[in-house]
DNA sequence: GGCCTGCTTCGACATGTGTCAACATAGACG
DNA sequence: CGTCTATGTTGACACATGTCGAAGCAGGCC
């Protein structure tokens, strides 16, 4: 565990082209499955809470310590972060003793951009 | 096809104001509780292909015939579209022997706002 | 080394969810 | 009025999911 680590250096290429702004066409089955999996990954109040506190904490960074006071146990808190680094919206790092998450910001943005003109065109 | 196409005059006033963007501030157990619902209803991949068959139709409408081939049983269209309705999505409206389903905007727009600058800021 | 703290994993349970077949309802059309 | 088509509702069932307590792992500190 003491030797390099394998960082993704994640070129602005890599950013999700999971799919269309969801008017532009319907989405097909492959999308949607994609798609989907990323709004489930938001679709649980506590992962919601947890994903927010991640993203207003200074340097969009924040330790487990700092963001596990949303109501339920310290293991169930540490599943739901699975879950949302899973879905590819957070990512961890191990510092000494705490665990950092972090924002994934295309993943973000892929959803954004599926929502942006939604509801604007016809 | 060949009748009148009822178009919403939905006011600004009715915008769904649920939630601060993801980023601004740790978000509250109720807001959560809110947002939550919306992006769970987009969670599924039949809503999703649903949702967007809908979105990306002419005039922002459809008729269940129009986008019931995703694979899944009829009942399961109907009950699908029905959480859709549910969770503020969608809309729908009964002219004569179909039901026409709508995308709402404003609850489109809430999603937008939360994600927007959501990876962008710090 | 031994312990203590932070976090994850495991096992178990209750509840929620997606799916279908069967039935019910609403209009249209004869 | 009867029937046909288009949707919605009900009941049932398998499976996924959220939750917790207990145990495990990692790393700092004495």
């Amino acid at each position: 565990m003491s030797n390099a680590k394998v960082l993704p250096l994640l070129e602005p290429e890599a950013v999700v082209p999971c799919c269309p702004p969801l008017n532009e066409r319907p989405m097909s089955a492959d999308e949607a499955e994609v798609a989907a999996k990323m709004f489930k990954a938001l679709g649980d109040p506590v992962r919601l809470r947890l994903f927010s506190a991640v993203a207003s904490h200074e340097g969009g960074e924040a330790c487990v310590c700092d963001i596990s006071d949303v109501g339920v146990s310290q293991p169930t808190v540490s599943h739901h972060l699975k879950k949302l680094k899973e879905a590819g919206l957070l990512s961890s790092e191990r510092r000494g003793t705490w665990v950092y998450y972090r924002v994934e910001p295309a993943v973000l943005a892929a959803m954004g951009a599926l929502l942006s003109g939604a509801g604007v065109t016809a």
